[in-house]
Order: structure tokens, then sequence, then C-alpha cells
DNA sequence: TATTGTTATACTCTATAACTATA
DNA sequence: TATAGTTATAGAGTATAACAATA
């Protein structure tokens, strides 16, 4: 028999009824590993965006800022001081593709960055469910992406 | 065999490398549930961190502002303007629980409003990946308990 | 007309520091 | 000493509007 137990008592067994919800445990999941990224950016001087970027322009050289910002989600307005920012640091070099859009590719620099940001990500994911085989985890991936994508 | 496709190339399949990545994956459905909760609490008045202080308050009437803040992971300061606020819209009402702390339980305004939104969470919550069974999606909640919980 | 890059701006969310009153 | 509630503030992250140049 379980009894109502007093708010007053501190060790009490609290009712969270957001538990059961796939959006709240999506939240949750999704800032505690947005938190330790952030830390593991500290090193290489980069926000999970700024690296997201740098990572994407890494596969994708030539690519430009609107397409890249549709990728990711990220607006055009919002993409230029990042793309001005990497500019800055010597990561990035910009070359005119036609008269208003230019095709961004990593300099040497930024090249060694994006591998080194990249092993530090890879670390960093394997931190999270490490008791799960890649199959499992490639089906959670999958899943994950149903959620937002199409 | 695939050819390398220059960038120009407007339709261009573009390989994005962080498409296989859990923390990825998470912020995008996360952030996709986010915004269609809000639009859902736009009738309610509510923001999403909002709505879950009201639920947590309707199902453990008595509970603290920090007991909230530990529990949600909101800043103590954090909760203050969000108490104030369900306070001011006639939704809670406060109890002096001993001389520092207070608790908390909802009005029948703020108790018939929780009932609304839980309401439209349901409605939301089954509007992402409809076509899974009801144990498929217990397993995945419980999953992504485990990648942020403990 | 639509698109690219840009600037300026506002708004939300979250984090920190400091203070008081109390335990 | 530690905790509850509060205020003030600062920093991200993100959103909108507008503009010039170009397609």
């Amino acid at each position: 028999m379980t009894v109502a137990r007093s708010r007053s008592d501190d060790s009490a067994t609290v009712d969270n009824p957001l538990d059961g919800l796939l959006g709240y445990q999506l939240r949750r999941a999704s800032g505690a590993m947005l938190a330790d990224l952030a830390h593991v950016l500290d090193g290489p001087g980069l926000t999970p965006t700024e690296a997201s970027v740098l990572l994407l322009i890494a596969h994708n050289p030539g690519i430009t800022q609107s397409e890249i910002g549709r990728i990711l989600a990220i607006q055009r307005a919002n993409m230029a001081p990042i793309a001005a920012m990497l500019t800055e640091n010597g990561l990035l070099s910009r070359t005119q593709a036609d008269g208003r859009s230019q095709g961004l590719e990593l300099r040497e620099a930024g090249r060694a960055l994006a591998e080194r940001v990249w092993e530090g990500i890879e670390t960093h994911e394997a931190g999270f469910l490490p008791d799960m085989t890649a199959a499992e985890r490639r089906g959670l991936v999958d899943l994950l992406r149903r959620v937002w994508n199409k």
C-alpha cells in the first residue's frame, strides 16, 4: 500500500508527469549532450554551432552560406557572423562563385581544426549510451531523424 | 559509379557529416518538437517551460520552487519570475511552509488550465512518430532517459 | 521577382552574482 | 553554514526586417 507523502518530506519521490513524454526526454537528452559538447569544444575555441558549420564545409568545399543555413537550420542572417569569425581566424577562405554568392572552403588550419574537432566529437558521442551496439545506436539515430525530417 | 558533383549544382546531395551523430539528431528532433509545442501552447498563453512547471505543481501540490528547479533543471533565479507570473494570473497560490519556503498549489483556474494543457500535449505527442506501438514508444523514451539521467 | 550576403535589432532562455531572511 | 526566494544582469541563441547587389 502506498501512502500519500507530505511534500515537506524532502526525500519524497516526486511525480513528474513529463517523464513519459517524448518531447521532454528529447529536451533533457539533447541538453545534456549539448552541454558536454560545449565543454569538449572549449579547447578548439568553437561553439557547437560553429563546429557544425566547420565540419559541413570540410565535407562540402565550395558550399555557400545560404546552403549551410538551410541544411543546419541556421538563419542566413545568423550565418554571416559565423562565417566572418571563421574567416578572421584564418580557418576559411571565400571564393566568389557568382556575383552574389561565394563558395566556402577550409584553409589548411581549418582542415586541421576540423579533424581535431571530429575526433573530440567521436569521443564525446561514445561517452553516451556506451552499452549499445553500433546497430542499436544506428536504429536510435534513424528513429530520431524521422521525428523531425521530412 | 558516383561522380563528385560540383557545389554549384543547386540540387546536389550534400554530405552532412553530422547526420549520423546522436547529439545532432537529438538537437534537431528536440527543436522540432519544442517548436510545435510552443505553437500548441499559444492558446493557453504559456511557454513550454511555464507549462512544465504548471503540470509539475498539478501533480505535486505543496512542492516548492527550489524543488521544481532541481527536477526540471531550472535555476532557482529563473523560477522566481515563472512562479510570479503564474500567481499574478490567478493560477497559483502560495502557502508559507516554513519561514523561508512556500508550498505551491494550483487554484481552480490553474487546475483547469493544466488539464487543457495536458490534452494539448497528448495530441502534440501523438503527432510525432504516430506509426509506433505504445511499447516501441516507451522503449524510445526509456532509452532517452538513460542518455541524461543518472 | 527571387536570392545572397549583410547589418541592426529584439526577444527568449539560461547562467551568475549578490542580497535577505531563515534553518 | 546551508538553503529559499528574490533581483539584477550578462551572455548565448535565435528571429525579423530591411537593404544593396545580383540572378
